[in-house]
DNA sequence: ATGGTTGCAAAGACTTTGCAGGAGG
DNA sequence: CCTCCTGCAAAGTCTTTGCAACCAT
């Protein structure tokens, strides 16, 4: 998803688009892992000093809400915002160096039919990443 | 994964399997949404009051370090906490409710040998979430 | 103009830590 | 027995809320 269309929606939601809201979009799209509220605030203060940690929070809930940003799980059991993977997000995340290698064409359509029949889930999207070492690394 | 074989892996760790961390392991394999700590918390104490809110923090961080347990984001950004299937680290989420399910069989080994030679990455294990709604919330 | 927004400060919620008594190995 | 564990209370974090000034529309 582009900031432009996040910004679309959010005025077509009825909310204002402020330069701290900008701000915080464009932070939160250019990373490429999750972020907590609290390292979205250091980055996005880089470039806007003029954004608080108050708007920050308010920004990410406003975005959650519309179903903008997606929450996950990071490793020190702190929530992390990622803005929400347009058709997939599938990553192989190197555990040494932390490189990150996108992919498509994860197939993994056949094992959504088969859930969803087992479970009655009406399966939308996923995301895949693998861990290892990347050839460097290993 | 069963309680004895949690309780077993604590004991080689170590640690001390004290009544309380044994009601607070059996109440989470009892559950098969992630709960949250304070969810957790409620639940054991219908079991066992003589467990505090602070033990459940303490045993969840240790079932964490340990690898036992994994942490999911629940609907409203707070930490839940579910046993880890065996080998992988696979779920199917609803959008609406937050409900976490965990499936096994995920069959990815194809993908990740392809992936593999494509890249040279030597993949290690994976955690592949899904998203769409559960049969009470489509 | 005007209603939503912002930063600040304070309040509220969540999680961890210090301590004295108690229990597992 | 000795060490780790527990609950309680307090401290430490993380997140939300009240408020006056400000800005997008």
């Amino acid at each position: 998803m582009r900031s432009d269309e996040i910004i679309r929606r959010l005025r077509r939601s009825g909310y204002k688009v402020t330069p701290q809201r900008v701000s915080i979009i464009k932070t939160l799209l250019g990373s490429r892992e999750a972020l907590t509220p609290a390292a979205l605030f250091q980055k996005v203060r880089l470039v806007d000093p003029t954004v608080g940690e108050v708007t920050v929070y308010r920004t990410l809930n406003i975005l959650s809400e519309l179903g903008l940003v997606c929450v996950v799980s990071t490793a020190e059991n702190v929530n992390g915002y990622i803005v929400r993977p347009g058709g997939h997000h599938d990553h192989l995340i190197c555990s040494e160096c932390g490189k990150v290698v996108d992919f498509r064409n994860c197939n993994v359509s056949e094992l959504e039919k088969r859930l969803a029949s087992e479970t009655g889930f009406v399966i939308k999207e996923h995301r895949l990443d693998l861990y290892g070492l990347c050839p460097q690394c290993a």
